[in-house]
DNA sequence: TCAGTAGACTTGTCGGACAATCTGCGAAGG
DNA sequence: CCTTCGCAGATTGTCCGACAAGTCTACTGA
């Protein structure tokens, strides 16, 4: 199943990652090389090579000389990481509206979701993600799918930070995706950026609210 | 003047930077570890993590246990940094043209343009690409500017691998940017945008004529 | 009370070492 | 003659230990 074990570092870095993202790490908590070090009994000289790549990521902050902290989010950089996602992804859905076109990936994400009806909103941060990459990621754009995946990662960061406290329901996620993909399948861009802002703006507002 | 030396890491990836912007490490050419750790003499670790960085931010690629080699960019990659670049600046175009403000580093930077009129559009490449980052940066979107930066990173590579070839002629760029301008200022944020897609299509044109 | 300082802690950089991996060339074999 | 194998050289990946440099804390003394 292709699990890439293309070195230590990304190892780490990978652990690390999830750490931060299941919220084992807290906003705020330092992260200085001896103890990642320790942790995944690497050299130090590999956990600083981690830690680099997290705070290049975004993931984490550091100033020289200081150790690195889980970086935390606050109002201002919610307001402005769903500004920045509802951008790139009106974008894409024009786009995709233009051509009729819905990727199949995107649909199987909302399939997913739909298995998890009735249960709690933290269990489908996975496949609700998903779903966006995959409607950003059909349009081909290298370039916009990086700057995505970044937004990606901080979003999953909030949800770490805020712990499954004021999410939106599953059914309701659940139903503005599959309204989103039939009206990108009828060719009406316009509605589905529309529907899009609504959907994007209640995730913002429920961030916010329960980030501050 | 604030040169920040935060350290040996960071001046040899600027250093490698500037040799790849000006076209002193041509595209495909090989940076070993070793040759950056003698050239600037500092130990290979060092050398190690500024190439590090450079991959990361896309000017040079690597593969597992391989050396490092400049990124030579092909036309699809033009096009799509040209894509992307219009969508992030149209839409910091509409948002300044809605306030009808336009920063004043925007207006410098086109003053500094048209310090070299008559002369080669090579030497405006800095002031030029100063212009639009300004603009971008205007908007106030930490994400957004982080991704067009790395655009601008891109561009400047193109620049690097034309060798100045095929360059659209100083005083044209000076007076689109003067009519961009005018028109944000007049409030007039689609028809900044239509100059705009103008500019930049014009510009991506002549790259991708050049590149391939 | 407050400034200054000593010490602990952490990062930044270095140099060396060795294993793992890739490359290219030449030899062995069909 | 062509293919394949293997080996030597080059390069990266990782580790270790060391020390300088910078930051933070807590204590001391005026």
């Amino acid at each position: 199943m292709a699990i890439q074990v293309t070195g230590v570092v990304d190892a780490v870095a990978n652990e690390l990652r999830a750490a931060v993202f299941d919220g084992e790490l807290a906003p705020g908590s330092l992260v200085t090389e001896a103890w990642a070090a320790e942790r995944f009994e690497v050299a130090r000289s590999s956990a600083k090579a981690a830690i680099e790549k997290l705070v290049a990521e975004g993931l984490l902050q550091r100033t020289p000389h200081r150790s690195a902290r889980v970086r935390p989010l606050d109002e201002a950089s919610v307001r402005d990481i769903y500004r920045t996602r509802r951008r790139i992804e009106a974008e894409a859905l024009r786009e995709l509206a233009a051509e009729r076109r819905v990727p199949s990936a995107a649909r199987e994400a909302n399939d997913e979701i739909a298995r998890h009806l009735g249960g709690s909103s933290i269990d489908i941060v996975d496949p609700d993600m998903r779903f966006h990459t995959e409607m950003v990621d059909a349009i081909g754009s290298e370039r916009t799918s990086r700057a995505y995946h970044a937004l990606v990662a901080e979003v999953r960061m909030c949800m770490a930070q805020v712990q499954g406290r004021r999410l939106i329901p599953v059914d309701q996620i659940l139903d503005e995706h599959r309204r989103i993909v039939e009206l990108v399948a009828a060719g009406d861009g316009e509605g589905a950026v529309a529907l899009l802002a609504e959907h994007l703006g209640r995730a913002e507002e429920r961030l916010a609210a329960a980030i501050s």
